[in-house]
DNA sequence: CCGTCCTATCGTTTAAAACGATATAATGCT
DNA sequence: AGCATTATATCGTTTTAAACGATAGGACGG
C-alpha cells in the first residue's frame, strides 16, 4: 500500500465514482479502476460497492478512508517541515473577517510583504464560522476571528480587544434620539461585515425593526456618509479619533457587554508554525494594537 | 514526496548509510542515492551530510525523520485497520511476562488458539520494562505486566491482584526461621522471574544475604522441591490452594504491600486494537480470575 | 601508498503504471 | 420498448519510472 494509492482511493470516496476521480486526478478511468482492484486485491477486502451511479464505500473502505486522508495531511505537513529552513519562504494562507483586514491588517500585511519577499501571502476572508473551519481543514495556516471560539484542536491568542460604538451625525445627542428615528439606515462596511450584525443585534434588541442597509467600499466614505446624516455605523473607538476631535461625528457608548469585541487569532495546537507564520506573528505582536495577555 | 521514498530516507537516516540501507532494502546502492537526490531535489534542502563514512542527517533530515517514522507507521495502522473486518485473523502479537504467561495465560492461550484458528497467536516475553518498551514501539499489540505502569501514552487494565506468600517444608512454622536458617536457597520458575526478583526483595530487606538460587521448569518441581526442603519459594496465594491442604508445604503471608501484586495489560492509547486483540481480552474479560475494577 | 569503504554517475534492463479503445451493464427519458 | 447517457471492467499497447550492474572517484587508516 503506498500513498499514492491511498490518494486515488480518497480521490474516489470522496467524488463517489471512478470517472470523477481520474479527471480530478488527470488520468484515465481504466487507471483508477486498476489501482482500485489492486489495492483490494493486496487488502483482500472490497473497498467499494459498485452500481450504476458511481460507488459506494464499503465497511473496510469506510475504514480506510480517515487514513488516508491523514496519510496525505501527514506527507503534506513532512513536506513542508522539510523544505522550510527558518529562513521564511513560500506560501503563507491565513484568513481573516473582511472587517479586520480592511480596518485592522492592511499596515500589518504591506509591512510583512516588504519584509519578507520571498513569501506567498494570501488572505482568505470569510465568516468566523466559515474561517474556523478552514483552520480545522488545513486550508488556511491560522485566521483572525471573532473570539472566543473555544475549540479543543484550536490554540487561540487574543490579539486586540475593542470598544464597539454607534457612530452618528453630529445633531444627535443621544442613542436614544437615534432610537426615536423611523427611517433608521445602517452603514457598514460590507454587507458580510460582523459589525453589520453586531449593530443590527444592538438594535433590535432595543425594538427598531425594519431596518435599511447602506454599503460603502471604504472607511472614508462611511464616515462621510454618517456625518452627513445619511446613516447610522458602528465602529471600533480606537479608529475614530480624529474624525471624533473634528467634530464631524457624534459618538454613543453601549453598555459593556455589547461594546466588547475579542479579536483573536486561531490556528491547529497540532500543526506546526511555518517560520512564514512565525514571522508573521512575530511581526502582530511587535504592532501597537496587540494586546499581550492571552489565554 | 511518496511513502516509498520516506522509507528509502528513513533507512539511511537510522542506519547511517545508502549502503546499508541498501542492504537492508533488498536494493543496490546506486538505486538508493538516486532516489534520496531525488527527495533532496524535490525538497530543494540537502537531506544528509555526505563524508567517507556514511552519511548524516542535516538539518532538513532531522526535521524529516520524525514525518518518515509517522508516515510509516500510519501506513501499517491502516492496512491493519482495512484488512481487519471484525473477524478476528492475522497476527495478534502480545508481550507478557514469563511468570505470568506459564502460571496463568497458557489455559487462556489455547482457548483461544482453539476458539480463533485463523488467528496467528504470537507471546513475546521480558521484564516489565522491556515489554513497556515494545508496546510504545508497537512491536507488540498489548502486553501483561507487573503493574502500575502509568505512563501518559498507555492504557493499563488490571487483569488481576493476588498475594504472594512465602512456601517453605511444612517443618518450618514462622518466617523467622526461615530468616535464621544460614544456608537458604531459592527456588524459582525461570532466572529472569518477576517473583524471584519480589523473593530477593523480601529477603535482603530482613537482612539475609548470600542467598543461593535454583531453577525449575514446571510448577509442580517447584513445589515438590520446597516441600522437600531444598528451598523456600514465592508464589500467588491462588495456585497452592490444593498442595497445601495436602499438608506437603507451610504457607508464610506477608506484610500488606509487600504481599500485593498487580498483573495488568498495557496497549497504547493511540493505537486501535485489532478485533483479534479484541477477542482475547473479551475471552481474558470471561476468565474467572479476571478483577472487574479497574479504570 | 595501497587497500578498503564509502558515494556518484552512467547506460542498460526490467517492471510498473498510464493510456486508449472496447465491452458491458444500469438508468432515465421519449 | 428503444435509445442515449453514464457508469465500471478489461484488454493490448505504449510510455515512463525504477531497479540494476559496473565503474569512477574520494577519504581514511595502516
Amino acid at each position: 500500500m503506498d500513498a499514492g494509492d491511498l490518494r486515488v482511493f480518497e480521490a474516489v470516496a470522496r467524488l463517489g465514482g471512478m470517472n470523477r476521480a481520474a479527471a480530478e486526478l488527470n488520468t484515465v478511468q481504466s487507471n483508477v479502476t486498476a489501482r482500485v482492484k489492486l489495492l483490494e486485491e493486496e487488502l483482500e477486502q472490497k473497498l467499494f460497492e459498485r452500481h450504476s451511479r458511481g460507488v459506494t464505500p464499503t465497511a473496510a473502505g469506510r475504514r480506510l478512508l480517515p487514513y488516508a486522508q491523514r496519510v496525505a495531511q501527514l506527507l503534506d505537513e513532512a513536506r513542508r517541515a522539510a523544505m522550510d529552513d527558518g529562513k521564511p519562504k513560500g506560501a503563507l494562507v491565513i484568513g481573516s473577517l473582511e472587517t479586520t483586514a480592511a480596518l485592522r491588517l492592511s499596515p500589518l500585511l504591506t509591512q510583512f510583504a516588504e519584509a519578507y519577499p520571498a513569501v506567498d501571502l494570501m488572505l482568505r476572508t470569510g465568516t468566523t464560522a466559515e474561517l474556523v473551519e478552514a483552520v480545522l481543514q488545513r486550508h488556511v495556516e491560522g485566521a483572525f476571528v471573532c473570539g472566543p471560539v473555544d475549540h479543543p484542536d484550536l490554540q487561540e491568542t487574543t490579539i486586540f480587544r475593542e470598544e464597539l460604538v454607534v457612530l452618528t451625525s453630529p445633531a444627535i445627542r443621544t442613542l436614544d434620539e437615534v432610537l426615536a428615528r423611523r427611517d433608521l439606515k445602517i452603514v457598514v462596511l460590507r454587507l458580510g461585515c460582523s459589525y453589520r450584525q453586531r449593530l443590527e443585534e444592538v438594535l433590535t434588541r432595543r425594538g427598531v425593526v425594519g431596518l435599511r442597509r447602506m454599503e460603502f467600499g471604504t472607511l472614508e466614505s462611511i464616515i462621510a456618509c454618517v456625518s452627513a446624516g445619511l446613516g447610522i455605523t458602528m465602529l471600533p473607538r480606537s479608529l475614530i479619533g480624529p474624525v471624533w476631535r473634528d467634530g464631524r461625528m457624534a459618538i454613543h457608548a453601549l453598555p459593556g457587554p455589547e461594546s466588547k469585541a475579542e479579536t483573536q487569532f486561531i490556528r491547529r495546537r497540532d500543526a506546526l508554525a511555518s517560520s512564514a507564520l512565525t514571522a508573521f506573528l512575530d511581526l502582530t505582536r511587535r504592532s501597537r494594537w496587540q494586546v499581550e495577555a492571552a489565554d
